[in-house]
DNA sequence: TTTAATTCCTTTGTATACGAACTGTAAATC
DNA sequence: GATTTACAGTTCGTATACAAAGGAATTAAA
């Protein structure tokens, strides 16, 4: 009759969207701790890629709406995890900085990361990881 | 020095979140004929598996929080899409029925998540977009 | 150089997502 | 039968996500 029980699990939004739900909710864990949120530590890493990145550099790297990173951005500056310096020669740019309580964070921050991805993949081979990963790229 | 440019595309957290993102935009678009929404469309599409349902038991099959549900369901409501009865014999519970307007898009709509799973996918061999969708529920 | 087109960022409105607390109802236990 | 416990849904608060429109500054064009 209907057919959902066997295409809800070929259903790409389905599966995309539920894989991601339970990768970002463990990581989300981890990150409760630190009173950071996954988007949030997203954008830590990003800045400590390339330190001084406007909204909009970082929007492209993260692959981020610009109106979402504005939220995420303030948010940020008010709990003390990055600060904005004004371009002096483009006063339409607000250069990005992790602040000092970040970069005394990173090693752990990113040691959580790696951690959590460790946990979300054991379930795969090496092979299963690498294809899922090359897979998921393309798909980008 | 820093790793993240070789290290944000292994990180699964980063991969699903931006395949689901764009997985989910060329979906969206489609849906947006409608005045649906992707979830909203998995709501309908959940109830044309099994009518009747309760919020409870779509909640678990479609792997969603209750809170979310609340206001998915209210606005589908509200909409005219899908139908709340209450039960009879337990008064905590309503039932949930797609309506007519939605019946009378059931075909259409199918088939819209059909070709967009396809367009999704198109770029990868059977046996990889077999392998891609067994892992993915491997994760969930 | 004055206007037009761009770019950067913010704001607004709507829709998830989800933890936590709350209401109402049913079932279980004493 | 009264109390406890469990369950179904809603509501609240916070955080994305993103379309659309707005404001400010820069650059390109006429």
């Amino acid at each position: 009759m209907s057919k959902i029980p066997e295409d809800l699990p070929e259903c790409m939004v389905f599966l995309l969207g539920k894989a991601y739900q339970k990768a970002h909710g463990s990581f989300k864990k981890r990150l409760k701790n630190y009173g950071l949120t996954n988007m949030q530590h997203l954008v830590l890493e990003g800045l400590w890629y390339d330190e001084g990145m406007t909204a909009a550099e970082l929007c492209k790297l993260l692959i981020m709406d610009k109106a979402t990173a504005s939220g995420i951005l303030e948010r940020m500056v008010d709990t003390g995890w990055i600060i904005k310096k004004p371009d002096p020669d483009d006063g339409r740019i607000q250069k990005l900085y992790p602040s000092e309580k970040a970069n005394q964070m990173k090693d752990k921050l990113i040691d959580e990361r790696k951690k959590a991805n460790k946990t979300i993949l054991k379930k795969f081979t090496i092979e299963e990881q690498l294809l899922l990963k090359r897979l998921l790229r393309d798909l980008i």
